[in-house]
DNA sequence: GTCTATAGACCGATAGAC
DNA sequence: GTCTATCGGTCTATAGAC
């Protein structure tokens, strides 16, 4: 027997691994499109040749790097949705997933990562609505919401907005509690 | 005398136009990297060359394109502040020029776009800021205020969100008028 | 003044040597 | 299995014919 800790597969995995990492962070910093398969492998430490026989196309690694369940609210009244998306923003702007970061980015160039978001909001939409049943025009409101709460991120983690870079997700889900709640209220 | 109603540099201009209108069209569907000189040369009707002829290099055609001035909020106390913003609101909802569609468009993936939004976004919250003094956090709130508006936007025109794409802008400025309204509530 | 032709650079993907 | 070499394509930009 050989002495290598590490067998083929494991190894292999390895690279994948670092690779995929790499892809993560250059789609998140420049997006689908400015990120080139060369500038992946380099900062992978691997030959570009490589990365497409592991990933067979951009496409598919783009797809792979980006991968993530989003979780859903579950609340189902309206108080205690607005204490779950305030937490969940609280939690995205310490700093959200590199492979959310990268779909986010790409998403108004990238027509499949734009069906992808869309898909990933309509959801949380179709949720929140859900917890706001009494509400007047629940998916209006709910649509509303959740893309006020996207504009906040994009504005703090991909624009970097002076007043918000600097900003601590205290300070920010104390300031916007009461209008998340004058929009989950109902209209009683 | 000839009879051309039109001088040489009547019809440049008139050339020059067309060719502006068919950047910002592409520029706004498909962002900065994917609209090449090509596709708004053929869509203008013109041959590739003129148009490097005309405005010298894709950057400065993109420039000119985009070039806009957004106004400002010229409001003095909380409550004019939230009626100027939601009429803004509710006539980007109408269908925002397609430069400003442009440079929203790229402002994720484009160095140079992400500036001058950047740019565009503080001048707008310093003004949001100057209009709301009594409140707590006057330039933290009037950051968020911007970028959840912003959000809205993007939700509406970029992404095309179910819910947000067949809402009338009454209907919307309606439900998130209160919000606002918290927002930019003084803290007394 | 306008268009043809092409230079020059970069990219994704592939084939084949090792 | 991994890398070298390269193909074929696209793009911006330029030079020169007309």
């Amino acid at each position: 027997m050989s002495m290598p800790h590490r067998s083929r597969a494991e190894r292999r995995r390895a690279t994948e691994a670092r690779i995929l990492a790499s892809a993560r962070r250059l789609f998140a910093e420049k997006g689908y499109e400015r990120t080139t398969i060369r500038a992946v492998a380099s900062a992978a430490g691997v030959d570009p040749a490589l990365v497409m026989q592991y990933f067979g196309a951009k496409r598919d690694l783009f797809t792979r790097a980006v991968q993530a369940v989003p979780e859903l609210p579950t609340a189902s009244d309206a108080d205690a949705l607005t204490d779950q998306l305030l937490t969940t923003l609280g939690l995205k702007l310490g700093g959200l997933p590199e492979g959310v970061l990268a779909m986010m980015r790409s998403m108004l160039t990238d027509p499949a990562a734009a069906d992808q978001v869309r898909d990933a909001l309509t959801r949380q939409i179709e949720a929140v609505t859900a917890a706001m049943p009494a509400a007047e025009d629940p998916e209006l409101r709910a649509a509303l919401l959740v893309s006020a709460l996207l504009g906040i991120t994009i504005g703090h983690q991909l624009l970097g907005l002076p007043p918000l870079r600097g900003a601590e997700a205290d300070r920010i889900v104390g300031i916007i509690r009461p209008a998340v709640k004058s929009l989950t209220a109902s209209a009683d």
